[in-house]
DNA sequence: CTTCCACCGGAAGTACCGGTAA
DNA sequence: TTACCGGTACTTCCGGTGGAAG
């Protein structure tokens, strides 16, 4: 019976769906032929990195846009095509494409830029200027233009300063032979405040700046998008100005855009229904935002985790957490626990961190007299977060499941 | 008006880890 | 082997602060 069941589920994934033609073409890291609404984005972009295809050093780039707003995927497709002009006309372009975000040191950015011209680097060990003092000998032996596109600049600079910007935007001082360009990507409009002035004049030569799409132009996305994904028909219009109309909302994301698609069809499939529909679409919107708190929730330390447990408990008793009196629990619960609790200072640390990743709100609120604090209040649901707790092996004892 | 609470949050330092170079 | 590197996670120290109480 549950063998049958369970065969039928593998049957369905090999007889191909009834709903997708290909899956893939949702995929973020997907870049289709032709960017809708992007055209002039593209062109300047292109303008901008030509030179290369002489031999000259083209101009530094600072692209900005909020997320969504097609600058990977601009920045991606255009070096693309770029490299493969280059090796049509056999000119020796070279490209480089990191995201700070998932490489988010000088140090492995350095590594991966040597990498990519064949510089093997330890990935660890080595002093920084050791590691960029090799780039620079390697590359001026090569005689090539260099394209660095740093995607999510800003994470780099908020965490580890300007220092390689600045080191990148002159390296080509000390170059007699290779040319190195610089292309910043940042979702952060107020990004520039944090550069030293010289980064900032060399890095913004040129700007790009990503408009967030409109509900129209997402419209047009999503349906070159499903066409290629969808069986013809399973995905009508009326769903898809839904999607386009929910994403417009969140500032023209068409990322967002996208994964509710994607999320929609899939929920659709497994229902075994033939047509996509709004209330799959809702389903999704739910979907979407549960994984990813439940993600989120389940990959915290310990210490964050115990911490979210206090102010859940004292939530539950009514009382508003301040720093200080959630401070008193957590120590409570760290010694039912046998774990060394960590410094009040430590604490406001992952507090502020838990609230950027939106499971905490923490006002900061003056009381007078009675002096200054946070006030902090737990943004999860209680069924995701049971469900968190219980299936953490170290957490398990305190029983949640059972309350 | 001043005082003064209860914390905030920057800066610097410590310990450790996994690694290289000579 | 020794000296040193960067990254992470944490501690210690401490100056700073908005506004109710006095």
């Amino acid at each position: 019976m549950a063998m049958n069941k369970l065969e039928s589920i593998f049957e369905k994934f090999i007889n191909k769906s009834s709903i997708f033609l290909n899956h893939e073409v949702l995929r973020h890291d997907f870049i289709p032929d032709e960017l809708p609404h992007r055209e002039e984005e593209i062109l300047k972009f292109g303008e901008i990195l030509a030179p290369s295809l002489r031999g000259l050093k083209c101009s530094n780039l600072f692209v900005y846009g909020k997320t969504g707003t097609g600058k990977t995927a601009v920045a991606r497709y255009v070096l693309r095509q770029l490299q493969k002009k280059s090796l049509e006309l056999n000119r020796k372009v070279t490209i480089c494409y990191v995201n700070c975000r998932t490489i988010g040191t000088e140090y492995r950015i350095l590594s991966s830029m040597c990498s990519a011209i064949g510089v093997k680097i330890p990935f660890t060990g080595l002093a920084t200027a050791e590691v960029l003092k090799r780039f620079k000998t390697r590359i001026n032996d090569l005689n090539v233009s260099f394209i660095v596109a740093l995607d999510e600049v800003d994470v780099l600079v908020k965490n580890h300063g300007d220092d390689m910007l600045y080191a990148l935007t002159r390296i080509n001082e000390e170059l007699s032979q290779s040319k190195v360009s610089v292309i910043g990507i940042s979702n952060d409009l107020y990004f520039k405040d944090m550069l030293d002035p010289r980064v900032i004049s060399s890095l913004s030569e040129e700007e790009i700046v990503f408009k967030p799409y409109t509900a129209e132009q997402i419209k047009d996305i999503l349906l070159q998008r499903v066409r290629l994904a969808f069986q013809p028909n399973s995905f009508p219009e009326s769903t898809l100005n839904f999607c386009a109309a929910l994403a417009a909302a969140e500032h023209g994301d068409a990322r967002r855009a996208l994964d509710l698609v994607r999320v929609a069809g899939e929920i659709a499939e497994r229902k075994g229904e033939k047509i996509v529909r709004e209330e799959h679409v809702q389903e999704a919107q739910r979907k979407i935002e549960h994984d990813r708190v439940f993600e989120v929730l389940s990959s915290l330390p310990l210490h964050s985790k115990i911490l979210l447990y206090s102010a859940y408990m004292l939530s539950k008793n009514n009382n508003e957490a301040t720093t200080g009196s959630l401070y008193d629990v957590y120590r409570v619960l760290c010694e039912r626990f046998n774990v060394e609790a960590l410094t009040q200072r430590r604490v406001n640390s992952l507090l502020t961190e838990l609230a950027m990743l939106g499971i905490l709100d923490a006002r900061i609120v003056n009381l007078g007299r009675y002096g200054r604090t946070k006030k902090i209040r737990v943004n999860v649901s209680e069924e995701t977060f049971k469900k968190v707790f219980s299936t953490d092996e170290r957490l398990k004892f305190l029983g949640l499941s059972g309350k």
